[in-house]
RNA sequence: GGGGGAAUUCCCGAGUGGCCAAAGGGGGCAGACUGUAAAUCUGUUGUCAGUGACUUCGGUGGUUCGAAUCCACCUUCCCCCA
């Protein structure tokens, strides 16, 4: 099976500029093409996660990605997607988030040899002469067919700043310098990114009289057709401080039954024909499914042994059998006592369980809260230290868990 | 530059002097049922020393016994005209 059969049977492809094309140069294996990533954030999340596969998919093809880092155009904000404005950055933030990119991008992908390269838009578009791009690039791009744009249309509404309206003129001179650079024939990203590709296509085509070509990954959409890798809490980081291995394994083993075939498919490097063998699966069978999903990908992004602590904690967790030594924990100290004890309120929100005690007082009066393994049945039950001593597990819920140990 | 409108709790959105910690919906959380799923039903959803107190309705002042609600100024956003 050819590297584009691959993604396509996948479901990776949502749009092409030039089917055979593409399909022609990334299966011969020379193609040199990029993925733009803005440091909006200090960590890449989910949503990330699929264009860094589909760069490494490519790439183990014998292609040349190049990681674009939006050092630059982070600095506009790309209003695609969005029905409000976004947050303009500082210069600072910019260019500490774009550090940290970095070094989550060399974990996954291969950047030796020029095997694969990491560039950063701000060299390049920070000292543009505002006239002279104007007269470079700007009779290339017609307003009429801007305003046509999806992205736009949906603001159209809202409003929308003309620093935003500039974004897909940036994202498209990224396009065209790639090219000149680097020979960079393909851009690939995330669906809503298909109006500001298709501008640097024409752009190319306009000022070089050469072909370039486009391809937009599906977005990963829940059953709901909400974006996946999003929780109440924000989104699923690929940063282990910021998202536990633990969590990160447990928002996957928690999946939709109608996603878990989906994101094996997209996401996993499991081969087809098993996948196609776990879709056969009905019922309770799938949450094995699940259990698979979860553990590839914790493995993929924190290793193996973290994706073996993240299945062993949660196995024992909710089969209550095994060790409890990896789940989520905190430590408090002899000056969290008050004469000697702890009310179980103040433990809730020392371990993060609850918010406030509001909040920790309603969950108990609701029956929600287990510690050691006991229904905690008043809120004013007190805890002393050799309660804790040994590690005492709370429980909200059916599946959040803490263990409280002594400092 | 001129004219008009808006800002309410996590989100949407009601509320136009006391009965307002603020309707309704969404979302979240918890309980029941389950498969660590979905759907459904129930409860809950500002904080705290919980039959009470305190802080919240863009900001700052003011009127009033009493303000989310009235007045002034400011900030931000939207719409129409140029």
């Amino acid at each position: 099976m050819t590297v584009f059969e691959e993604l396509k049977a996948r479901g990776l492809i949502a749009q092409l500029t030039d089917e055979d094309e593409i399909r022609d140069l990334i299966n011969a294996g020379k193609a040199t093409f990029y993925i733009g990533f803005d440091p909006t954030a200090d960590s890449l999340h989910v949503g990330h996660f699929m264009a860094l596969c589909l760069m490494k998919r490519l790439q183990m093809a014998g292609n040349r990605p190049i990681a674009l880092i939006g050092g630059g155009t982070g600095m506009i904000g790309d209003p695609s997607g969005r029905t409000d404005m976004r947050q303009m950055m500082t210069p600072e933030i910019i260019q500490h988030n774009c550090d940290c990119f970095k070094k989550q991008m060399s974990k996954f992908i291969d950047f030796s040899d020029d095997k694969a390269l990491m560039v950063n838009n701000a060299d390049w578009l920070l000292n543009l002469n505002y006239v002279n791009l104007l007269r470079e690039v700007g009779a290339c791009f017609s307003v009429n067919n801007m305003l046509r744009a999806e992205c736009y249309k949906q603001r159209m509404e809202r409003g929308l700043s003309f620093l935003e309206f500039n974004y897909m003129i940036m994202q498209s001179y990224d396009f065209y310098m790639l090219y000149q650079k680097y020979g960079c024939q393909m851009q690939f990203g995330g669906d809503d990114q298909w109006s500001n590709m298709l501008g640097g296509t024409e752009l190319i085509r306009k000022k070089l009289g050469k072909n370039a070509y486009a391809m937009t990954i599906t977005l990963l959409l829940t059953s709901e057709g909400k974006k996946m890798g999003k929780t109440q809490s924000g989104a699923v980081w690929l940063d282990p401080d910021k998202t536990s291995p633990y969590d990160f394994y447990q928002y996957w083993r928690n999946i939709d039954d109608a996603d878990v075939i989906k994101c094996l498919r997209m996401l996993t490097f499991i081969p087809l024909e098993q996948i196609e063998e776990m879709a056969k699966w009905e019922g309770s069978e799938l949450n094995h499914a699940k259990e698979i999903l979860a553990y590839e990908l914790c493995k993929m992004i924190h290793g193996e042994e973290e994706a073996n602590k993240a299945q062993a904690t949660s196995r024992s967790l909710f089969a209550a059998a095994g060790d409890s030594s990896n789940m989520p924990s905190v430590q408090i100290s002899t000056e969290d006592f008050d004469n000697g004890s702890i009310d179980i309120l103040t433990l809730l929100v020392k371990s993060g369980l609850c918010t406030s005690k509001s909040d920790a007082r309603r969950n108990v009066e609701q029956g929600g809260i287990e510690a050691g393994g006991e229904k905690v049945k008043s809120f004013t039950v007190l805890f002393s230290e050799k309660d804790i001593a040994d590690g005492l597990v709370l429980k909200k819920g059916k599946k959040k868990f803490c263990k409280v140990t002594m400092q």
